[in-house]
DNA sequence: AACGTTGCCTACAACGTTGTACAAACGGTG
DNA sequence: CACCGTTTGTACAACGTTGTAGGCAACGTT
């Protein structure tokens, strides 16, 4: 039902490898040949087949993307990014849930790069640097978090700045109990383990106290997640004026915590997230967030594949550094 | 660097079919032949190369799965299900995103379809039954809609039933001037039809009229086009007392134009959305919804995909259908 | 003792593609 | 007209895997 290189060759009354050198624009092909064969091919509907032709040159033109959780809204926005990008190097993106565990993300980093695959870009929770250097092989980027100094390149946005200056926000509007929900006491949480160092710069730039009582856990960084911490927070008795939560659908979660609770935002509380996701665009009240570059954050990380690909696979690392800006919503201004 | 067959058979002293057979579970080995074996794939870390044994079997063990935009939640959340019931079977999920035009849509299908992929899990929004026609090979099942009578297998939900019982509810909270919001004109928009014919049925049965004043289109189902709808709605002087929005993004969308209007939701307006996805569980107000079982709806397509592939490529299409069930939340109720 | 039968293993070819080496045809030059 | 370089095409091997055919022991059966 499916044609070969040779089928079309015996239409066209060629060698398989001038069709070979058609389809792959070689030049010496005179025009009258080439016309015959490129007749051949659409009579026949011919389509390579990719994985004889990755057997033969070692590359397969798909990457893979590695992200946690899908119906994580800044993961799925972020997939959006890097299939795009990617397209334009004429890539397709196979995309990957781990699931977040360490395990998982050892096997998915382990598996997928078998041998489908060109390159992949990764976006680990869990794992340790220790886990990466096992694996030998397949050009890696890391998304998002800093794993000590591993050896593969990375896309890395500024933590501890954007946290800080969000909280040293909630501080110019002069609050001062201000709590934070998503802290995670477990090695997995990089990301939460940087955002609050970020809460704690401010704090003490601007001579208020951390106190452990504001600050909140999230076993993962779903609404769910936001809504109990923050119903945690508020039964506990401290009565915070501000609340930081270290993502956006903790945060989504946590508004809906407040309201239950017959708090309104901002007026008694002031809420701030992080990633900037359509959600909080639309929610009620809006959400003020930190808004990572996500277009950006995903074509760094696709030019860096390229360039591993391209060139010296044993240079050091690369680092490259995404920018964020600040996005200020209802949720914590009066209006 | 990477090792082959070759590598490892000449390190257990045995031949390149045996390390094969040990790899593939053949039954007639030698327990000390393969415990030689196995040692040897442990100590090279051996993988196998999947495009070699997909150039040699005609399986990669790789199906795709395409759906307009990730960064839909209900597309998100499917995704997510459909990688679990994949797994079940052994399968990698590729997904990828066609945009949602019909043109994109053909690009998807045809393109990737190409050899990469064992099957094809397809949502399409825009593709007709005579695009399909034209796809040859690769076996596909069709999620959601009904591209009537094309050659493929599908999951279907009954999209009139459904809207037909929604609107029904709305009705029996004593609501009469029902709005629409997501209606689609051109055939792009087959879940539209469907649920536009299910509201209208809906509303003949009660004995209301059918009002082209309260019926919204939207270009795309996101958040924005919900509340561009509805705020048309809302300028245009009709004064609904409700709004089905054809999927729960347009309704976030919705809620937020109407809390900007200053109207009380459920009190002043009941809102539904259709689709079940996380952001309604938190919204504010929490959005009653219609909720298919996205979880069946991936198992059954997994499902039916593995018999094509497993079975006879020419038997009839096959159509199963997915149940839903209808959630009633704050949208609707007053506390 | 001769004969299958079974278990275990090997050699070889093939999947569809492209890189390499080379042959044939062509055109221009001395 | 002999020579040479370029253009255009071909044949062959190889990528890493598995199906097929078959060989060789070891065993039980006649």
């Amino acid at each position: 039902m499916r044609h070969r290189l040779k089928d079309v060759a015996e239409r066209a009354g060629v060698s398989v490898k001038t069709v070979s050198n058609v389809v792959n624009g070689y030049v010496h092909v005179r025009p009258d040949t080439r016309a015959r064969v490129e007749e051949a091919i659409a009579e026949l509907n011919y389509r390579p087949n990719l994985s004889a032709r990755h057997l033969r040159k070692g590359r397969t033109g798909v990457i893979a993307l590695a992200v946690p959780e899908l119906d994580i809204p800044y993961f799925a926005e972020l997939a959006r990014h890097v299939v795009t990008a990617a397209a334009d190097f004429g890539w397709t993106v196979l995309i990957d849930q781990t699931g977040g565990g360490r395990e998982q993300e050892r096997v998915v980093a382990s598996g997928i790069t078998d041998h489908l695959i060109d390159g992949l870009i990764f976006s680990p929770l869990a794992l340790t640097a220790e886990d990466l250097a096992s694996l030998d092989g397949t050009p890696m980027v890391l998304l998002g978090e800093r794993i000590d100094h591993g050896p593969a390149d990375r896309v890395v946005i500024d933590n501890v700045g954007a946290a800080r200056e969000i909280t040293s926000h909630l501080i110019g509007l002069g609050r001062r109990r201000i709590a934070v929900v998503g802290s995670q006491r477990t090695d997995e949480g990089a990301s939460a383990r940087l955002r609050l160092a970020g809460y704690a710069d401010a704090l003490r730039a601007a001579g208020l106290d951390y106190d452990e009582a504001l600050v909140a856990p999230a076993p993962a960084w779903h609404r769910a997640d936001g809504a109990a911490a923050m119903r945690g927070l508020l039964t506990s008795g401290v009565r915070p004026d501000a609340v930081f939560c270290f993502n956006d659908t903790l945060a989504l979660g946590a508004l809906r915590a407040l309201h239950e609770a017959g708090l309104r935002v901002p007026e008694d509380v002031a809420v701030v997230g992080f990633d900037d996701i359509e959600d909080g665009r639309f929610s009620i009240p809006t959400l003020s967030t930190v808004a990572p570059d996500k277009a950006q954050i995903a074509r760094l990380a696709v030019e860096l594949l390229a360039n591993r690909l391209d060139g010296d696979r044993t240079a050091p690392a690369r680092e490259v550094s995404a920018p964020y800006r600040l996005e200020f919503r209802e949720s914590t201004q009066t209006p």
